[in-house]
DNA sequence: TATTGTTATACTCTATAACTATA
DNA sequence: TATAGTTATAGAGTATAACAATA
């Protein structure tokens, strides 16, 4: 950095304010910073309750949509998923290599393979879906049902106006 | 990838079922997943609007809290962003090198800096801020004035109940 | 000893462009 | 020509550990 600093004798430092607090107004009132706040506070809630299974969130959303959707292609999977097919293929590569998900290529279109849980995939789901069950209830708990209930459903109304 | 593939003769592709449809419903239950594609969502818009301003939003962020808390540290700000301070000094230097932020070294305690919009900065801000009220002006209307008032309390609701 | 700013490093998620093999 | 999967690459955002200067 070579830009000149110049010296502040009014600086607000906890040392010297131990009252001062910051006013972040203009950006709670915002709804992408507020979304992004409740998501950051949601990740902690998944990380602490699905820490012992080591399972990523982009990784517990591929492995419900390829249980609950066998036989569909990357294509159609990613594209539920909302992110690209490139991405898609290393997310992939991940539970294959873990003995979770099994690439079968199809007869129909070479090009393609269609997508199913192993055995070992079904079995560790059946923990999953139980341990996410929970970290999704702590977090309703935050708001109690009916309100984690209406904002599950504004979510959805806002994503889906897009 | 030097994993088996089996041959499937089922495969569920967009070219032998047009109709097939992919079903994300546990998915969609779940709060955090709600929350990561509402916020997807959003930035699309922010993106879309904010565009010709080359401002990315956690340095639009550390803008308005700087701008709202002139004087304040580097640890200050940071915290109030709910980020870590060594993740600050990078974006700082950035909003520093385009001439918007500048750090005034404290007289009373000279470990910390004192953090202050420039002139161009504030000249910017002015601008940006009107920029960014149509940002998210296209994300209420999504949910009309009610409803978008709603989602944002219940957001702050479920982040500060961790 | 504790705090401020910093550096270094790594991981996760996302995006785009271009390639191949099939269709 | 178009599509499915892939590779390569880059950009953001996040996290942690460790360090020097200062309190």
């Amino acid at each position: 950095m070579t830009i000149k600093k110049h010296v502040d004798k009014d600086a607000q430092t906890s040392s010297n304010r131990s009252e001062a607090v910051i006013h972040t107004g203009d950006l709670e009132r915002g709804l992408g910073y507020s979304l992004r706040r409740a998501l950051m506070s949601a990740t902690k809630d998944y990380e602490r309750i699905m820490n012992p299974l080591e399972i990523r969130p982009a990784q517990y959303a591929a492995l419900i949509l390829v249980r609950n959707n066998p036989g569909f292609s990357q294509s159609a999977i990613s594209q539920a998923l909302g992110i690209q097919r490139a991405n898609f293929v290393s997310l992939l590569d991940e539970l294959e290599e873990l003995g979770w998900v099994e690439r079968r290529s199809s007869q129909k279109d070479r090009r393609s393979f269609a997508l199913y849980l192993t055995k070992q995939g079904e079995t560790l789901m059946k923990r999953a879906v139980l341990v996410h069950a929970e970290a999704e209830k702590a977090m309703a708990q935050r708001l109690g049902a009916h309100d984690s209930k209406l904002l599950l459903q504004l979510l959805h109304k806002f994503a889906d106006a897009i």
